[in-house]
DNA sequence: AAATTCATGTAATAAGTTACATGATTCC
DNA sequence: GGAATCATGTAACTTATTACATGAATTT
């Protein structure tokens, strides 16, 4: 599972609660692995049973204890072993895809509207992703450069992804639009 | 649930079997939505007991029964209804830049095979991709065009996603084998 | 006065995967 | 002789989502 391995990679960096680390995984994985806060305490939970993470229970009344967990060397050991394993193919499930394929039962209005929603979709992610630099301006200015890198190359792979994304759909409402049925890529 | 109606998708062509239904997705809609057989089967008794299908079971000694399923009227505007609503982003689960997320751990190295390995998966995805007219010249020549202009746009999409990849893929590991730390989007 | 932050969790539900089970017929 | 085709399903498990529950302190 993947989910365990950024939470072993984030806990890497340092001791953390659940909590905090839901806050990470927002800012950091969560475009290519989002997770809810239920999710990961059950996580942290199996990972803990596991010997991957220790906990240190800090009480403070009259909020819940501080559970902060901390990564053991099995845990570092898993990390790194998994970070070097090749993933099979991501499966995607894209629903609008669907809606695509059996498009046939409805108007080509119809259809452009279904497009254009996905394609503000796009747009928004792109946004998105285009601030990124700026928020992160400051917070990441004294991090070691190497990994600042990657970090960023997953934010360019998210802009490069939504960019392509964008540039198909408007391509083929364009078409549509024309009454033309042209393929964008395949009659290139 | 996209599955349920993805399979009142092909229901609406002809009556099936769950075993007809499985061939078909495989065929058809697994690119963007895949489904193993189990899947089906469960899918396919909770759309009956909704009265979106209607199922006429034929006994053939010694196999298990045909059981062929038919889209009822419900399921037929169902899938109407369906087919025009906007479908929330898709999220998208990707391990690989999970990996990459945390390569600051691995060697440069490590990470160029990491990369490899995911533009392998994508350049074998273009090839089948683009087999896929060729696959289908002959079965679908019957059919109505504007069906399969929709259905070759899916295909279209699939070619073009694992393009857009695929270079993003490598003008990194070139990048990286420089040992430069280029951002290939960011840094147009 | 209302919303957010901190901080934990559980319960119910949904969707999907893996593995198992049966068994004749037809194709290679 | 062995693999693929046809045709059904169940059981156990995993992963993730939604909704609920508590409650003080701080910020807007």
């Amino acid at each position: 599972m993947s989910l365990e391995h950024a939470v072993l990679g984030l806990l890497s960096y340092e001791p953390m609660t659940g909590y905090d680390i839901k806050k990470m995984v927002d800012l950091s994985v969560s475009h290519f692995w989002p997770a809810v806060q239920s999710q990961i305490y059950k996580t942290l939970g199996r990972m803990e049973a596991d010997g991957w993470l220790t906990v240190e229970t800090i009480p403070q009344e009259p909020r819940p204890p501080r559970k902060v967990y901390a990564i053991t060397e099995t845990g570092r050991a898993e990390l790194l072993a998994w970070l070097e394993a090749p993933q099979p193919p991501s499966e995607v499930r894209l629903a609008w895809l669907i809606q695509v394929f059996f498009a046939g039962r409805i108007s080509d209005e119809k259809v452009i509207t279904l497009l254009e929603h996905q394609l503000n979709i796009q747009r928004r992610r792109l946004q998105g992703f285009r601030a990124i630099p700026d928020e992160n301006r400051e917070s990441m200015s004294e991090d070691d450069p190497r990994e600042r890198f990657f970090w960023m190359l997953t934010v360019d792979y998210g802009l490069a992804s939504a960019m392509a994304q964008a540039r198909w759909l408007e391509t083929v409402i364009a078409s549509l639009r024309k009454g033309e049925y042209r393929l964008p890529t395949i009659e290139s």
